[in-house]
DNA sequence: TCGTGAGATCGTCATACTAC
DNA sequence: GTAGTATGACGATCTCACGA
């Protein structure tokens, strides 16, 4: 962060600390002990457990606003099942069977399922079952695939496991589908696909966990910039908290200096 | 212009917390 | 108990100011 004061600029530590000292600044301001935190030396695993056992900046900032009129709050993420997730589309296509260019067999059954079969696979067995979801909970056993709502080009794409797409190309009565390379850096949503169960060879099963755990940093990675996000407000809010407590203290010495001079008028 | 230092930002991991 | 989420910690990289 940067603060720009009369051509100079003064930089904070934002992600290390400098909340830390803003919450005893405020602390102190308002005369609490809340902040237990010793200056002394807090071996690291002391450390953890107290920055882990701190409520979270939601929590904190909420009872701050709730405090210091004119403050916003931070919304609540609303729970998974109200409404539609924008990028979440059904998918209300006819059954059918396409054949890619790499050999690879696209099942679009009705209810929105889409089956790939890899080349070499006989029929039914190998086939990966991708459920297009718009809401509830996943059947037992669903993974999770990414999925991009529209590419730069119009066409809706379905991320599958290899770091490939299933692509609509057109739409209309009889749509077409193309694996292909993505088009877009990031996928913006998830639909529900591939039981494990339906996985057999080694290699699948070693491509099932690098999809899961390329989902688990995607959402960890959004997590941790949603965090930060909140971090930064958090310290905002301390900081404009810290200035409004530095007033009013400020007016309630001013208001103490006056008392004593009514009470104590000096007998000279 | 280039090297350097300091702070900012990002991705990832580990782990506590939470909801079910 | 378990899966998902939140967040501190850490390392890598980026950005910017500043001095040689």
């Amino acid at each position: 962060m940067w603060w720009h004061q009369h051509n100079l600029c003064f930089r904070h530590p934002i992600e290390e600390d400098y909340s830390g000292e803003l919450e005893k600044k405020v602390a102190t301001i308002t005369e609490t002990d809340e902040s237990t935190e010793s200056e002394g030396v807090i071996d690291s695993h002391k450390r953890r457990e107290i920055l882990s056992r701190r409520p979270s900046y939601r929590k904190i900032l909420n009872e701050l606003s709730s405090d210091v009129p004119g403050v916003p709050k931070i919304e609540e993420e609303k729970s998974e099942g109200e409404g539609t997730p924008p990028n979440i589309a059904t998918m209300a296509v006819p059954t059918s069977i396409y054949q890619t260019s790499t050999g690879q067999y696209i099942a679009i059954a009705q209810g929105g399922t889409i089956q790939i079969s890899n080349p070499g696979s006989d029929g039914v067995q190998g086939l990966q079952a991708l459920t297009m979801t718009n809401s509830g909970a996943p059947p037992p056993g669903a993974a999770i695939v990414q999925y991009a709502a529209q590419s730069a080009d119009g066409t809706q794409q379905f991320f599958v496991p290899g770091s490939q797409v299933v692509v609509q190309a057109a739409t209309g009565d009889m749509p077409t589908y193309q694996i292909r390379a993505p088009t877009t850096a990031l996928p913006q949503g998830v639909v529900m696909a591939a039981s494990p169960g339906s996985l057999h060879s080694p290699q699948q099963l070693a491509e099932e966990a690098t999809r899961k755990r390329e989902l688990r940093l995607m959402k960890n990675r959004e997590a941790a910039k949603e965090c930060r996000r909140r971090k930064k407000e958090y310290v905002k809010c301390l900081e404009s908290r810290v200035a409004v407590l530095e007033v009013q203290n400020k007016k309630l010495i001013e208001e103490l200096e006056t008392l004593k001079d009514i009470c104590s008028p000096k007998t000279d």
